[in-house]
DNA sequence: CTCTCCTGAATTACTCGGACATATGGCTGA
DNA sequence: TCAGCCATATGTCCGAGTAATTCAGGAGAG
């Protein structure tokens, strides 16, 4: 498919057939769903912006116009935009977004993080995971209490500024969350989670000190261990409050 | 494509051209994520479960193939199916649910709701509220106060039983996020209360006692009037608590 | 003889272009 | 001022062709 010389015209050097790099793996219209996103959460469409119609920006995307449609109806499905006939497509104001998507996070985090977005983040983090770990203190099993201490010795080995001890921290609120027995629950503190670890590893690079946090994770997990919930909540509390602290120094700096 | 005889044949009255009645506004695609959503979310295709092919689910459901695959992204987009080339769509592990996106959640409570679901997101509802309320006893300003207690006017006027009573008790809970000055807190809330008033209209026709809500709602109020912050979320604690007993009494019924 | 790796064929979703349908905001004429 | 037409943008459909991935079968090494 190279030069092939000819289809039908031989004269036409197919203008290099567009060698699609497309990011990652990621499919045509997911691309396309990811690169207008961003932009949304950017800013650089602002709510009541209504996009140029569908032909043109298609076209602008150099996508054909079903894959730009499909991309759309993923922004529509979370809220982003609206489009109505005759009316064109218009991005729906900020009230009106699943902020809570998990997709809708990690634009949010692409770029540079809105600091408010981030301290209102922590905020319902403070509210839901000490609340979750008192619950967990109270119906936690055998396996749960396993889970995670296998995942407090990762965390011990690796350092938190390793990607896989961040792994084994994920993987310990993790436990704790599946020890509530809640999924709505779970569902939440992911995204949450996921969206703050993004700023977490985003303040590593930030030559921050390492200060230890196994102490206060440790305490979490004797607390849930010894089905102790309010002593579980209030331990919980302190290592959302210090892991605020410490991107609130990371971000303030700049 | 019935029994096509003649694509040029003039005197065929096309069979009737299918009056689409769509159910309601909703467009084509929408209907058909609608329709796959409440499908899978009243577990008529359980996680694990693929779909067949594009080409034979959109003819059984009538629709273009675009429709349908534009529908499939929504899916898609809420976590619901995973589409892969030559595995096919398939439907995800719950866990892999963005169980707190409006539509999912509409689609949870349109049929018969699941206990389990219902108790987790009161459980949830329990968390959020009352450390809302309190947080919207620190920030509240004057105009925040105005439209709750506009809301409680409406409450009084209407009771629970109507639905302008129970609009003004949403606006009444909405006023008090919108103190928060926390989008997150805002959204979540926002998607968790309205499931849950879908299951409380749907209690009332369980000929419930219209246990006067009024007084609890006050005290919440004057305690945000007062900036009280732990009066407040003591008090909306109560208030959750009581629509926790009243829908739980509503469902165990049946 | 067995196991591994490579290659190709089949299947499935993905992308495209273009045609037609539908709805709606705005213009026009009474 | 208002009813009704009309331009326009989204919605729906179709059919052809592309790309990616699984699976089976065969070649080669141990």
């Amino acid at each position: 498919m190279r030069d092939d010389s000819a289809m039908d015209d031989p004269n036409q050097p197919p203008v290099e057939p567009t060698r699609k790099p497309r990011g990652t793996g990621r499919r045509l219209n997911g691309a396309v769903a990811h690169k207008l996103g961003l932009a949304i959460l950017a800013g650089e469409y602002a709510p009541g912006d209504t996009l140029s119609g569908e032909i043109a920006f298609a076209e602008e995307l150099e996508v054909s116009r079903s894959a730009y449609r499909e991309a759309v109806q993923v922004l529509m499905a979370k809220g982003l935009v609206e489009s109505r006939t005759k009316t064109g497509t218009r991005v729906l104001p900020r009230s009106r977004w699943n902020l809570l998507d998990p997709d809708v996070l990690a634009w949010a985090f692409a770029g540079e993080p809105d600091v408010d977005f981030v301290r209102n983040l922590f905020e319902l983090r403070a509210i839901v995971e000490p609340a979750a770990a008192g619950l967990a203190a109270e119906r936690r099993d055998k396996v749960d209490l396993k889970v995670m201490k296998d995942a407090l010795a990762e965390m011990r080995r690796h350092t938190l500024s390793s990607e896989l001890g961040r792994a084994a921290d994920r993987d310990f609120h993790t436990a704790i969350l599946q020890a509530t027995r809640n999924d709505a629950l779970l569902t939440l503190s992911a995204s949450i989670g996921a969206a703050v670890n993004w700023t977490t590893q985003f303040k590593q690079r930030g030559r921050t000190l390492p200060r230890n946090a196994l102490p206060d994770h440790l305490r979490v997990y004797e607390a849930i261990a010894a089905s102790d919930a309010s002593e579980a909540s209030q331990a919980m509390r302190v290592l959302v409050d210090l892991a605020l602290d410490d991107t609130r120094a990371a971000m303030g700096r700049r």
